[in-house]
DNA sequence: CGATTTATTGAATCGACTCAATTGATGTGG
DNA sequence: CCACATCAATTGAGTCGATTCAATAAATCG
């Protein structure tokens, strides 16, 4: 079952319908990019939103001088901004980090769930106003939190949303991105990045290794990041909107 | 004329209708608060979406220990988060700055919207999708910008912003956040926000005094900020949605 | 007008940065 | 499959931007 589907699924029960649409679509114009591919890059005229099937992609901006900060994650079952194309250019670009699949979603597919898949329509605003709580915990983790705390808090956040796409295995995920990648989502330099991880390690809050990490206890790591979870409003919130079936 | 028309003509031309059904909504259920007092705060159940008819406010985090982050901040015609009424609580507070007069928009405001007012619902979207891309910017700023930069930054959005809203005169506006709100917004000490202050004003890049701030030449401003204002999307991008008069 | 908040200054300290060099992985072509 | 090249991770040393603590000055308010 696609990452998606399991997703939306926390949020609100779909019928076999909505199911079946979110399947179609998720199936339909699929790209693949290599690793460390711009896929969208700023300036350029959005046009179709995206959907990540596979692989972690994300979003940053640049400044001219080369200083880099990536602003969000997408993993698999992730939708890159519900209705962008009204805007006339992109603000800021896309990039891959590992290899990734792709689904492009068309105008007509949004027309269609808006005319006829209720649950899906709010489930996708519960995905929009998710990742704005998302941007804004960003916010605070680089305006309050020290670097310990703030690596800890992503790293949670990561572990949190894939186990929500259905993507770990007891205490671990895969997780490729580099020291470098960690530098431009935390603020910090890579040299402190890697002092920072060696302190969660000496801790055991982390073990990192090869592309895996293993969070021996969660409930260490989320306190070592000041991580409250309330913010992905995980809870099954539209039940009232549930499918009867 | 209200400053939310006013923001959301820059976007697409209304119709006499459209304004009306605004302006409507701008006068039904309206609100006063204090200065420095929260009009909702995490955990409470979100109920309707409000309209700031004047005054300053913010949207904000804090930790357990006391450190605070303001997020966002909501001028005049700004609309806190559409739609916020899916999720079960609010994961931050929102509390004015000086006097604030809200409107409280209900539901079926926005249903009315959705059925018979596309113009409004687009604007509502860019709306939307504009502070979207604010909050990434306040992103780049923690995680890339330098003390004055940031600095820098923040002050020519403001000015842009409120510019928007017809609430500048010349190359001045009102400022009523303290040293204080300035060191919670950007994630630096109060002391290192009066220094950089001061540095900016040492370089006649703003005069800030009383509650009045003053940008005696933007351009200069900006690129201290390396500002680029693209992400703020202030160009007439919903022209084929133009009303017909 | 005194009381309280806001702004300013100085001095000492610390977290994070830069620069530079080294070690360890990963990958590719001969 | 090894040799070489490249990229990623690690370590040390010196520096700097921003912080804390503490005291004073200025502005605002009832």
């Amino acid at each position: 079952m696609s990452h998606l589907v399991r997703k939306l699924e926390h949020f609100v029960r779909l019928s076999t319908a909505d199911r079946a649409i979110l399947m179609r679509a998720a199936s339909e114009r699929v790209r693949n990019f290599g690793p460390r591919i711009d896929i969208a890059r700023e300036g350029d005229k959005p046009k179709d939103v995206r959907l990540i099937l596979t692989g972690w992609a994300c979003r940053y901006k640049q400044l001219e001088d080369g200083r880099r900060q990536i602003v969000s994650f997408f993993l698999p079952g992730d939708i890159c901004d519900l209705n962008v194309f009204i805007l006339r250019e992109m603000d800021h670009s896309i990039g891959t980090i590992t290899s990734v699949t792709i689904a492009d979603l068309s105008r007509e597919f949004f027309d269609e769930i808006g005319a006829g898949h209720p649950r899906i329509a709010t489930a996708f605003w519960w995905e929009s106003l998710v990742n704005s709580a998302i941007q804004r915990e960003w916010t605070m983790s680089l305006g309050q939190r020290t670097a310990s705390e703030r690596m800890a808090h992503l790293l949670c956040e990561i572990f949190f949303r894939l186990r929500l796409a259905g993507l770990t295995r007891q205490d671990s995920c895969d997780f490729p991105l580099t020291q470098s990648d960690l530098a431009d989502v935390t603020g910090l330099s890579k040299v402190h990045v890697n002092r920072t991880l060696q302190e969660l390690r000496s801790t055991e809050l982390v073990v990192l290794k090869g592309k895996l990490l293993t969070v021996p206890n969660l409930e260490r790591l989320m306190n070592a990041g000041l991580f409250n979870a309330n913010y992905l409003h995980m809870e099954r919130e539209g039940r009232q909107l549930d499918a009867n079936e």
